[in-house]
DNA sequence: AGAGTGATGGGACTTGGTCTCATCACCGTA
DNA sequence: TACGGTGATGAGACCAAGTCCCATCACTCT
């Protein structure tokens, strides 16, 4: 028998995704979802920085993502290696049976000031995290840059697209057609 | 003779960036700030939602750029319409006397996570407003967002030039210049 | 058997942020 | 001149986030 019961991290992150979708973020205290998850409020700041990162404690995007664009073929364009690094979060992270979680943690999200506010912060680090990743390949920092922020802008368009309605479709699918409409309006800038 | 001092608001910021410089980000409580700028600290708070946004109260980026967009000639595309919003913050924002202040205030937002945090936040409302601007022109949805993240990309690549090293060119001629570069790197995604 | 380890509990403490009530100089009007 | 209204401020109680330190205790290794 285990000392302690498992996965201190998943409890408390179950725990506050329950409670905040009960009683909201604002009328949640840290200590709420430490006693929801049976730990101590010193517990929970063990696991996560601050009360805010409870929800983004994951950040699965970054990895897939690079790994995928540093690995895509060297003839690639910078836009083709983001499309392949879309793909793998198709199959790694926006997978069917995670769409509903996905969903109500960025209903959560969108509704507090706070936690939009880290997911800003969240963004901007994904996409300095593309741009290292696609200079790698030997691309010169502008044009990094410039294709970092429309995969970056493309991924939040096809992740809501993704989200919305009965869609089923593969979310490597939608993205890839979401980045080629994106490539499409830059063609006429 | 006033009844109070004049300027609290100002007094604050003042006082704020002051210690912050002094002691750093992390060390200065709210209740110094208030008493340098000799007020209470429940005063601080009448004048600032809290204490990171002492230093981005100004927010005086949105205004200018949206107007300038809005009221650019009909025939310009929209990276040229932001590129006469660039002018307008050269003119109004990014003026020679306010340099050095702007660049102070730029090493103490690097130096502490919290005020990244916020820059990050200030950056997406900032994308936001030039898309809906942008959009305003009768220029389509994604065409719009795609606009608004290039130009938030050289608005901020011609704010690091123009605070580093001793340039003293324009504002607007900088920005103007480094659109023009981000339009060549986008030309060959 | 005994020392070490590592996640946890518990509680004191600082600070950010909210809220409420009192103050008090000025302004308009009678 | 008197007097009530106004608006920015002061003061302080209060709550929750986040830090810190020390004790605990089941398990492991020697």
């Amino acid at each position: 028998m285990a000392r302690w019961e498992p996965n201190a991290s998943q409890r408390l992150a179950d725990a506050a995704l329950e409670l905040f979708a009960e009683r909201g973020y604002e009328n949640t205290t840290v200590l709420d979802i430490a006693k929801r998850a049976g730990l101590a409020k010193s517990t929970f700041f063990r696991h996560f920085q601050d009360k805010r990162e409870v929800l983004f404690g994951e950040d699965a995007l970054v990895e897939p993502l690079v790994t995928a664009i540093t690995s895509a073929p060297t003839g690639a364009t910078p836009l083709e290696a983001m499309a392949s690094g879309f793909d793998a979060l198709g199959r790694d992270v926006f997978t069917p049976d995670r769409r509903a979680f996905t969903v109500r943690r960025r209903a959560l999200i969108d509704a507090h000031p706070d936690l939009r506010e880290r997911e800003a912060l969240k963004t901007m680090n994904l996409t300095a995290a593309l741009t290292t990743a696609v200079e790698r390949r030997g691309t010169p920092a502008l044009l990094a840059g410039v294709s970092a922020q429309l995969g970056t802008l493309a991924l939040k368009a096809a992740y809501e697209r993704w989200s919305d309605l009965g869609n089923t479709d593969d979310f490597g699918d939608i993205a890839r057609q979401t980045l080629s409409e994106v490539q499409a309006a830059v063609s006429a800038v």
